[in-house]
This record gives C-alpha cells, structure tokens and sequence, in this order.
DNA sequence: GCCGTTTTCGGCCCGACTGTTTTCAGTCG
C-alpha cells in the first residue's frame, strides 16, 4: 500500500513537472512520495492524525492519500495522466533527458515513447531541432544503449570493493593528499546506485588526468577541473570530486547524506543566516567561511552533533542532532560474537574447527555453529547432534581460553508455523534460530500466523532473516510486522539483522519499526564458509542504518550476559 | 502544497558540467 500511494505521487511529480506545474506543488508531491515510502508502519494503520503528523503532508495531501488507498488512484493524477501523453515519462527516466528536452521532442518530432525516440535518433533528426544538436544526439544515443542493457544497482559488498580498490590505486599516488568514498556506500545503503569518491591534493588537474586514466576505466562521460565522472569495466559509474583540503569537510558532507538530509541542512543554514555548499559554511551578511575542514566543525556551527553517515537520510536524526540528543549507534568494534554459522553438518563448506579459527582471527569472542540439523538440507541420524557435540567440545577444549564455540541449530518454520525439529534436540542446543526457507508465498494473514506461532514456541531465541528478501529476485515476505514484533516482544525472541549482503534482512525501516517495540538484534554472518565471516560490517551498517545502539544489540553482550539472554529468563 | 526561534503570507538548497549558445538553459546529484 504505501508503495503504490508513493508512486502515486512520484508519477504526479513527474507528470507535472513535464507539464509545467507549479515548480514548489512539485518538489512538496516528491518529499511526500519519500516519505511515504520510507514509513516502516503500513498506511493504512495510520488514522487523520497519524497522517497530518507526518512530514510534508497536509490537509490536501492527506486526502489525496486516503484517496489513492480507497480508489487506487485520485483524481489529480488521472488529469495530469490526460494532460501528458503514456511514454513521454518513460523518456525521461533516459539519463540525460529531462522533462523539458522530452516534451520538446514530442512537440518537434511527434516523439512520444523510447521507442519512437530510438528510431527518431537512428534517423537522425534530433539534430536538426533549435536547442539539440549532433552531440545531444549521439549522447542520447548512447544512453538508450546503456539503457536497454542493464541499470540494476550494484550490491554493496561488490560496490564495496570496486572503492577500496580505487581508493588504495589514488592513495598510492603523491599527487593525492586525502581521498574518501561518500555517498550511499558511506551511508551503508544495501545496493549503490553511482560510486562518489571525494579527494584532495595540491594539484586538482591532475588527481583527474590521474583517476580518469586508471586501468579500470573503460569510458569517461564527463570530464572537468574539479569533477570527473567514469565509467569502469563492470559498468559502474563512478564520481571523483577534488576539493582544497580547508574543504573537505564540507564536501565530506555535502556528499554523503542523501539528499533529503542535505535540504534539511542547507535549510536550517539558512535560517541562521548561513549558506552551505560544499565549498564551506558561509555567513551571508559578510561571505565569511565559518566552517569547512571537518564535518564536525559544520554540524557543530549550525548547533548539531554530527550525525553518524548511515543516519544521514532525513529521518529524524536532523531534529536529534539539533537537541544533542543522537544515539550512540552500535559499532562493529563492539561485536564479540557471531550467531549464526554452518558447517560441513549441513550447506557449510567446512569444520567447526576452521570457522572458529577464522572467527578468533577476526575478534569474535564466541561463535554459535547453527547447522540445519533437520531432513531437508541432509539427512542425519539421530546422534549428529551429539557428533557436533563432541566435535565443538574438543575445539573449546583447544581454544577455550580465546572463543567459545555454542552449539545451536537454525530451524526451518514449517507453512503451519511448526518447527522442523523434535523439542528433544531444541531443548539441548545452546541457541535455536528459526527461519523460513521455503514457501514464502502464502497469503499475509497465513504469514503472520506461521511466524507468531514459531516465536510462540520456548525454545525459540531468534528470529533468522526475518522477511525473507534476496535483493534482485525475491521480494520481503508480506506479514503484518506490527503484529510479529508484538509477538517477538511478548515471547522474549531477537530479531536478527543477517549480513549476507544478498539479504541484509531485516532492513533499516524494519529495524526502527521493531526498535519502537522494544525489541534486540542479534547482527549474524549466516556464514556458510570463512571468507563470510567478515561480512559482519554489513550487518553492522543496517543496523547503524536503523539506529541500533550496543544495549540493544545481544551479540555485543559478554559470553555471561548472551547466555543470561538465550536461556530467556 | 507545506510551513513558521525573523513569517499564518511569502518564502521554499546549491553548484558543476554539457551543449548550444554568445550569456544560458537543462540536467544531475
């Protein structure tokens, strides 16, 4: 539901800002549509007031909403729909083609849809029109080639990567002083659109002739004295800013919160008398730079705290940051341990003894193995418990002094909400995480009923990947979340945030949602071999980016206190 | 269409790059 009211309004945006509209009825239709998408609470939980109390949203925009979850539609849209014609929106999702060049070609050509846009450049006669020309053509041109191909978002781990490597080849150069990924990647955002780096050095011409000739540059759309934009081998677009060192802070800022934040930012400079860009902090009556070399020192000049990155998203943290009151958000430096993990007894690739060492090399203090001991990844005798058993036994035996290796097991919920598991094995494990595999797709009411039932059993400690989701081919299960977190919070069960970066379930929404229940996280690899044993830090940075704070998170806890919180007295 | 420690009316964030122009509009982030 809130989707569709959110595209409701993104759709009216457009369709008015190709049409002409009221330039600021169009920016207040977008902050709606973004605000509506980003509520973790359905929309139709929400009475009048709930409503008015949001963001940006009025007398007239609450009706419209109550008007597009009742009909589907409202009547504002059908107009701007009738105004514009089908396609000439699909044209302006075209990096490079706005809404004024696409109502321009449907006027000069009878342009009206990509495909007619296509043949209209193959026959070249885009160039002939007042305002375009060959190389507008042939830029268009290749974005519908771009276009036809691939425009998915890249999954953060490999995004992750892709900077790290950047940014190590532009370290190793003298030319540059400081360098730094912002961006959606600094804010933790589980897949990253274009990669932003932003670096400093004595000489800005050429840290670019340097970034734009690196060997995994395959294409440079575009290329300037400050900014440069490339596109590397795997696709990736990515953006190199180079500012003065008395600036980087700014810039730092400037670049890594989303948009949202950065409105509210430069608002609130405003009101104060200032103007912030990334060049600095500036005060208007005499242009004086106030602020510029740390982020800190921005924030702290407007009167905030600095918001840690992940939180940068405009939603709420500006208003805390104004009080001082920002959580202390949980840090991967405060993780002693790791709860979810397979081995050779079930889908893992290796021994118990292999994941603790890798575990003890990164830190971890403990380590729960949780193998699928039920029939449906393998089949076991009834004594392969006690065979890991022995096995964990004789590792802690080994290494006890270093981490304590916890016996559990990850327990399938059957489409009944049964477990997978006789109480007889659940009642011996040190932790038991449920999870769904399997049947994801029945209706919401049988959803949530599945899941409460689960969480209701004793034996339960946490939650596993709670929705479900496998970004890029499996959507969030749909079961009413309010009522899953009440039952979470009635029957003592944590809520994972799995950092399979194909997962990062639950995700920042949903973890705030849970947060207001009361609820902790347990923040787990779901290894099923070594190298995943580091994917912690994603996990960390979903749950930065859903406010989590140490107390909240069990696996921060000592070996006493986590055990004090599985036996769930 | 929303909103208020300068406002219930009059504002609403800021700058780089491109292409097509002779000073700027369009697009993007």
């Amino acid at each position: 539901m809130n989707d569709e009211v959110a595209q409701s309004f993104d759709e009216l945006a457009d369709l008015m800002q190709i049409a002409g509209g009221d330039r600021f009825k169009i920016v207040a239709y977008r902050r709606v549509g973004d605000e509506v998408r980003a509520l973790a609470r359905d929309l139709s939980t929400l009475d009048d007031e709930d409503l008015l109390a949001l963001r940006g949203v009025g007398r007239a925009t609450a009706s419209k909403i109550r008007e597009v979850m009742k009909t589907g539609t409202m009547a504002k849209l059908e107009e701007a729909r009738a105004a514009v014609p089908p396609g000439i929106r699909e044209m302006t999702a075209l990096p490079g083609l706005g809404p004024k060049t696409a109502l321009l070609l449907h006027h000069q050509l009878g342009v009206s849809n990509l495909a007619e846009l296509d043949k209209a450049i193959k026959e070249q006669r885009l160039r002939a029109i007042k305002g375009l020309g060959r190389k507008t053509e042939e830029n268009l041109a290749a974005a519908l080639r771009r276009f036809k191909g691939k425009q998915e978002r890249i999954p953060i781990d490999v995004a992750l990567s892709v900077a790290e490597s950047l940014l190590e080849e532009l370290r190793g150069s003298d030319l540059v002083s400081e360098v730094a990924y912002c961006g959606s990647l600094r804010r933790g955002k589980e897949t990253i659109g274009d990669l932003d780096l932003l670096a400093t050095g004595p000489d800005p011409a050429a840290i670019m002739g340097l970034f734009t000739g690196l060997p995994g540059v395959a294409g440079v759309p575009a290329s300037g004295s400050t900014k440069s934009t490339v596109r590397t081998r795997e696709g990736l677009q990515v953006d190199l800013r180079v500012v003065a060192p008395d600036e980087f802070g700014s810039a730092l800022q400037y670049f890594s919160g989303s948009k949202e934040h950065n409105v509210r930012i430069r608002e609130i400079a405003v009101k104060q008398g200032y103007k912030l860009s990334e060049y600095g902090l500036f005060r208007v009556s005499d242009n004086l730079k106030v602020a510029g070399a740390s982020e800190e020192d921005v924030y702290g000049a407007l009167g905030m705290t600095t918001p840690p990155a992940p939180m940068r998203e405009n939603r709420g943290e500006v208003e805390l940051a104004l009080k001082g009151e920002l959580p202390e958000l949980i840090q991967l430096a405060d993780i002693l341990g790791d709860l979810h993990s397979h081995t050779r007894y079930s889908d893992g690739s290796t021994t118990v003894r292999e994941m603790a060492m890798t575990a003890m090399g990164l830190g971890r203090r403990y380590l729960a193995i949780t193998d699928h001991l039920d029939a449906w990844v393998k089949s076991h005798s009834p004594d392969t418990i006690l065979l890991q058993a022995g096995e964990i036994a004789a590792v802690n035996e080994e290494f006890g002094d270093k981490i304590t290796v916890l016996q559990g097991v990850e327990v399938d919920i059957g489409p009944e909400g049964t477990l997978a598991l006789p109480d007889s094995i659940l009642d011996s494990v040190d932790l038991v995480i449920a999870s769904i595999h399997r049947r994801y797709g029945l209706d919401p009411e049988a959803m949530t009923r599945r899941v409460v039932k689960a969480m209701q059993h004793p034996s339960v400690n946490i939650f596993g990947h709670p929705t479900g989701r496998w970004l890029g081919s499996r959507e969030a299960a749909e079961f009413d979340l309010t009522e899953v977190f009440a039952a979470a919070k009635d029957n003592g069960v944590v809520m994972e945030i799995n950092s399979n970066p194909a997962r990062l379930d639950l995700k920042d929404d949903h973890i705030r949602l849970a947060r207001e229940f009361g609820l902790k996280f347990s923040i787990n690899t779901d290894s099923h071999n070594p190298g995943h044993l580091s994917r912690m830090r994603l996990g960390v940075g979903m749950a930065q980016r859903g406010w989590v704070t140490k107390p909240e998170t069990i696996n921060a806890l000592p070996l006493d206190g986590l055990r004090h919180v599985l036996t769930k007295e």
